[in-house]
DNA sequence: TTGAAAGCGTTACCAT
DNA sequence: ATGGTAACGCTTTCAA
């Protein structure tokens, strides 16, 4: 109930006929202590409703056991916050901490001070940082992780940096995924993504590998540099259709938002799936196989990711080494694209 | 650097040549200091990236800051956690913290602790808790409340409570969806959600209301009681039509990912939507509008749902009396049901 | 307008 | 195996 005070460890302590010290040790399940001793102290904290405070104990050893996950959502696209994939890394990343005893502080770009080591770190909000997403400019993470903070950053895990990057293979992803337009008898793909994003150059770059293995020439007029939204697929497959006519055949987005936008830009139009135009996404994410046509696309393992993330960041955290890391990705193949 | 020791305040106040206390006041911009004393103190802190030290300051206020959000998840159904619209409320939800000065703690019904009261607030971990989705069991929310939590639940705010709720106006959702088909010349139409989920049986009751006005009887044998998950709905649709053959001429979903996976079943067997079938969605998620053909919905107002939670638990937290609310709801109407 | 000092509740060092 | 005690860094009461 509200009104009555709050039991504190020397209460508890005294109810134990033991001193805060074994109580403390007690509850901290210190091997020191003898069996008998922390089972009982454990069953009356149990028994009174009894919780350490944590505040006084992260006062005192300088540990949150908390982790910041800071969205880095790209400005002016406010969409990308919608972008389903992203809660699917947050909810894997919560799982992930929580299994190591962490809790999640969420946080995004927007919101986020400036400078994510004073706010954060240093004073003592968190122990460390998970930035989900790598914009365009990453001074933030730069600057953080010079100042010291533990940090670890989703991403194009080849991008050079002063903190470790976990991300997936994203050349090979787009490698897949051209290539197996291609095999099907697609030739002229159209890239949905914006090749100044590292992540997004790194598919591009696979999509090129792809042409070049089957003895293609990629049409650089085929690249379109848009966001990542759904809205801006659906503008950019509207506008070269409008212009050019129908004068691609496949088509290789960089998100399956991205891909959707673009399905219903055709699909409004009456152009066939994958007849006329062959579609493949990227993520993965659960609405995937649900669109009509299910939509063929390149599976991100954020379950995985998640783990090697928290993985890298406890390592710093142990005053260990820290690596980048890649994280598998599979072709799944569905209807739009077969 | 990660060598250099932390400054304290009392470091900074030396620096400054005031005693701790006036350095402690000027950073809180008491105006008890003098200004100039105040901007120089505050200019000297951040040129020293001097942050203060949250754990102490907790430890000595006895508040954190911090807002717990609870994800409520209904077990066994682990899709809801790709609910885009639980995305939505969250992100609302930490914008509307961070303008009231708060912080998110992020987790979910499966990670934490059974008891609310002792993990989140009792232990000082943060002031008050969210709760997004109102399972079928609210046990865990009546306990914390009952034990003096601050607490807000998002759900249906017709459910008696010992906490307020805040919810959209379920009820006159499913009206205004049913109505529309009704209008349009849809009669039998199916409902699908499960009515012992408090949302959804309000939902339900609306669509009988409409079914009263327009002077029809809703056949109960349409009420499909399914988990909230694209896969149950597309389940759902596809084994009604193959037992009883299309004996409906509409669909009031529980929400835009149900609706999906309904409209996906029905594509696949070529039925015409809107013209055998019309369809109307609830929530109004991004992707919505970018289903081919785009979907009818009832936008839920996440926004201002987010800002009335906070209100309301900000009113817990000031002492002050709290309430339920209501948010307003309506209808957007598109192509997948005209 | 400013300063001194107590105290928030824990943990960990040093004793025993 | 357990206890005494200092210290973590801040805010706030009281005094000047």
């Amino acid at each position: 109930m509200k009104s009555e005070r709050n039991l504190t460890l020397s209460d508890l302590a005294k109810l134990a006929g033991v001193s805060t010290s074994t109580a403390s040790r007690a509850l901290n399940n210190n091997p020191v202590i003898k069996l008998a001793t922390r089972e009982r102290i454990q069953a009356l904290a149990k028994e009174h409703n009894f919780s350490i405070n944590a505040a006084a104990s992260r006062l005192r050893t300088q540990r949150t056991n908390v982790v910041a996950v800071i969205l880095n959502l790209i400005e002016h696209t406010e969409q990308s916050i919608n972008d389903p994939f992203l809660l699917k890394v947050v909810g894997d990343l919560n799982q992930a901490l929580n299994d190591k005893g962490y809790e999640l502080l969420l946080s995004n770009s927007f919101m986020a001070k400036d400078d994510w080591y004073n706010y954060f770190i240093n004073s003592r909000r968190a122990d460390g940082i998970i930035v989900v997403g790598q914009a365009k400019s990453e001074q933030k993470a730069i600057d953080a992780a010079k100042a010291g903070a533990p940090l670890v950053v989703w991403g194009d895990s080849n991008t050079q940096s002063n903190y470790p990057i976990i991300g997936s293979n994203n050349r090979l992803g787009g490698k897949l995924a051209a290539q197996h337009l291609i095999e099907n008898g697609h030739t002229r793909l159209v890239f949905l993504g914006d090749t100044g994003h590292a992540e997004m150059n790194e598919r591009y770059q696979g999509y090129l590998d792809a042409h070049k293995a089957a003895g293609l020439t990629a049409d650089p007029t085929l690249v379109f540099p848009i966001d990542l939204t759904s809205q801006a697929a659906y503008n950019a497959v509207n506008e070269t259709i409008l212009k050019r006519g129908l004068h691609f055949d496949g088509i290789v987005s960089c998100s399956d938002m991205v891909a959707l936008g673009a399905l219903k830009a055709l699909k409004e139009r009456y152009i066939s799936i994958p007849g006329e135009v062959a579609i493949v996404g990227f993520d993965d994410i659960a609405m995937a196989e649900l669109l009509h046509p299910a939509l063929t696309t390149i599976r991100q393992n954020t379950r995985d990711a998640a783990n090697k993330m928290v993985e890298q960041l406890l390592n710093q955290l142990n005053g260990e080494p820290a690596f980048s890391d890649v994280i598998d990705i599979e072709l799944v193949v569905r209807k739009s694209s077969v």
